[in-house]
DNA sequence: ATCTCCCATCGAAAAGTGTCGATGGGAGAA
DNA sequence: TTCTCCCATCGACACTTTTCGATGGGAGAT
């Protein structure tokens, strides 16, 4: 082939050294798998219900409570509050019968930055 | 059975009242299932990568840069980029050739005052 | 002791998701 | 025109997730 190769995307960088110029750090796997399992866990609408309910009544609620609000078997209510604990987004206390959940906001708090960290131009006017 | 019932739970509220007591409007479904949306589409590493790539080249950003920063298939790339454009949280302008995609910062605005609204105290000290 | 209640875990079924290669449309270059 | 490249869509496959009923452990009440 000649050097009139087509030239292949622009893209970017419209000078033909093309998307080589971007460099990006590949954001560190552990870090975007951290957060991404994080928002996998708030993408279902049912736990988003639960995070509600939990930041709502600004104390601990067990899963007896969960249960009167959310219209779902009781093993699949554990089942999405143990993700949530998984995530790290909620934390169980475990006081006799009863589990106790509560939000971590420590870890909401982080979410929030990692999202402000992706907004491209300021978010105020 | 008597009045002596074993007192169901009393969680949140130790009166026997009960969780009747927590009145939480169900945060409308049509809601939660928009948030829940939005967040799963940030719930993978792939897609997380993506959008760290679209935040920090401040420029939209075609299919190819994206394949030259992430290992996947390139239908795999648009794949994941058309769940993040159904989600609302890219947007895809057609120019010439090329597709380009760039964040849709009013979007993940909203998503961190969501996040802001289920935490339970002040996240500053 | 027994009984009741809270709740986590265990299958299992159904639905959804991530990934790929293959295909084809559309836009520009030659 | 033909050729090359960008990119979306179409199966297809393996894997994961959501949901349930059933089971059982632990804690307190009786």
């Amino acid at each position: 082939m000649t050097q009139t190769q087509q030239m292949t995307c622009e893209c970017t960088d419209p000078d033909g050294a093309a998307c080589a110029a971007i460099r990006v750090e590949p954001l560190d796997a552990g870090r975007s798998s951290d957060l991404a399992s994080a928002f996998k866990a708030l993408g279902d609408p049912h736990r988003v219900a639960m995070l509600h309910l939990l930041s709502v009544t600004a104390e601990p609620v067990c899963v007896v409570d969960v249960e009167r609000h959310i219209d779902l078997a009781q093993s699949t209510i554990s089942h999405h509050l143990k993700s949530l604990v998984d995530a790290g987004i909620i934390e169980r206390e475990r006081r006799g019968k009863w589990s106790y959940y509560s939000i971590v906001d420590e870890r909401l708090d982080a979410l929030m930055a990692a999202l402000g960290g992706l907004v491209v131009g300021p978010s105020a006017d």
